[in-house]
DNA sequence: CTGAAAGCGCTTACAG
DNA sequence: CTGAAAGCGCTTACAG
């Protein structure tokens, strides 16, 4: 069972390829309407599935984009994967998806493949500390945009950022007002940008507030893991704590499963402040008082940067998006 | 900036395209070591990146997979997904994800457009009751793998399955051993063949038991808010439960906070029971005691077997997978 | 209104 | 050990 082709649908209908073509790709201004209806019920007829690789041979377009980010698995990156294809493929595109664990190699390994693929663009959201990826994708002359985690001069890329550090000074003058005054904070690895951020809306506000000392912050590795162990040294550690402000959600469901299991309450022993929003943290009893990224808005807005920019390649421009105190249960 | 090809790095070497094309694809018998050596030197020195979709038309084989799934938000399906492109990069194959949220219609217009993109295969985890979309996999002759969810006449296609109905009589026969005997189970939706599984589990042990009472059965979604709902709605209903048994994990943590809410101590009042043992069950508070699909296996299974069945088309296969029992803390 | 032809960048027999 | 040529299945000027 050979797979059909323009040319066999041409030749039953009795024109030539170019025509054929031409009514499949709506640019038939100059196809009388018996020949289109003819072409049109054969391609039903025989069951016609275009190919597209040969299309994006002569086309120099694949429509389908990639997404590199650090593992799906983690809800704010699925959440933002989510939010991609939606958009995506509402214009067309298909998008490939690639876990590099943070990985620099990896990332450079997947944007050599995605680049071979004559993919049309590329949405990266690295976990390396590092510029040599991005000059790849400037030297292929590749549309790409950042999302979350940005590296050196970010004035030169498309980007899609949240406001970190406004955001920890957010939840910081929720704590603060709630009178608390021991406030630790666990940070995520602190050779990412986003991690030294939110580090800083912390410093800002205890400074501001006198209360500032090194010893309440903690490094952490944004994984629910790592909030697991962090929390227990901490409580090892024996400082006496009115809150614990988490760089991140993942990082804190560990921490509040400690907390419990230590038997504290939450918030009347302690309280428990997150950043993200995500889905799960919801979901967790108690709630938690989290600050709030607009993942899935953030995500829509990269991948129409993204089309944006694959289609007038000069596009260049950053988009901040605001954090927001959201209000549970926590603190 | 034009980009690189093939025969620009041939030209400058001296050699004809056919044998740079060999050595790139290692199959350099009998190329001479130092043509060899001076063509990878000049790849190196322009940055040559091949171009696959040229490629991909003359070998008629893309080295891309699709997987099809209802939404990669759901961590169920994010964690197959992690798994399967695992096992797809490390063998060279880059992957496609298309969301359909359990759409028949979606799932069809994907799969025509993997088809199209010339994919050599397609995982399929659908959402939709039907072998309609099937039957397009089928009559183009295109390797797939089904994973989880299943329709008609499981013995004719490859698949990778859990046995759901083992599954929820190992999570009854802990229930009626630790005494429980007023047990609701709420189900997925029921044009599922795996809720249809899961509900014969719990007729099978509570009928064994003696203790069937069709009132004591819920259709639920599989979803968290579904889970909220519905367990609001048994609680209005005011029949005295011992436990329940969520059809999936996402159901069950719904219920449990409407639970804690309403003020029920689990398990002292009330004891829980989940399915499918998502990453989350153990990050909440109290950890959920539920019944364990190997998931991450289950994806890693898939995609090694749909790669085996792009080797050699004639697989078919079946491969079911033990569930287990995890106890934890809401029995 | 329609067709012939070149081209996209590779791979693969085949010939020498 | 290496090259010339055809072919993969499309699209796109160009000509008429």
């Amino acid at each position: 069972m050979k797979k059909v082709t323009l040319k066999d649908i041409a030749e039953k209908v009795g024109v030539s390829k170019a025509t054929v073509s031409m009514v499949l790709n709506n640019k038939d201004i100059n196809v009388s309407e018996s020949t289109r209806d003819k072409i049109l019920k054969t391609v039903k007829e025989l069951n016609y599935i275009p190919n597209s690789v040969a299309r994006s041979l002569s086309t120099n377009k694949s429509n389908t984009i990639g997404i590199i980010l650090p593992d799906i698995e983690n809800s704010f990156f699925s959440e933002v994967a989510r939010a991609i294809e939606d958009v995506a493929s509402s214009s067309n595109y298909n998008v490939i998806f690639c876990n590099t664990d943070n990985k620099k190699e990896k990332e450079e390994q997947y944007i050599k493949l995605l680049i071979s693929k004559l993919v049309d663009g590329i949405i990266f959201l690295t976990g390396a500390y590092s510029s040599d990826n991005i000059k790849i994708l400037k030297s292929n002359n590749i549309p790409f945009v950042l999302v979350d985690r940005y590296v050196e001069n970010p004035k030169e890329v498309n980007g899609v950022y949240c406001l970190n550090e406004k955001g920890v000074e957010l939840g910081m003058d929720y704590l603060l007002n709630k009178g608390k005054k021991r406030i630790a904070f666990v940070t995520g690895p602190m050779n990412l940008n986003i991690s030294k951020q939110r580090l800083q809306g912390y410093i800002n506000a205890m400074t501001k507030a006198n209360l500032y000392n090194e010893d309440f912050v903690f490094e952490g590795d944004f994984t629910t893991d790592g909030g697991i162990d962090l929390t227990k040294e901490i409580l090892k550690s024996n400082i006496k704590l009115d809150a614990i402000f988490y760089g991140n959600d993942a990082m804190a469901l560990g921490g509040i499963k400690v907390l419990i299991r230590e038997g504290y309450k939450i918030p009347e022993d302690i309280s428990v402040m997150g950043f993200d929003n995500v889905k799960i943290s919801s979901f967790i009893q108690p709630e938690l008082t989290t600050v709030s990224q607009p993942i899935y808005d953030m995500g829509r807005a990269a991948c129409t940067l993204l089309i944006d920019s694959i289609d007038d390649k000069t596009i260049n421009k950053q988009i901040y998006f605001q954090p927001e105190l959201v209000i549970r249960d926590t603190v």
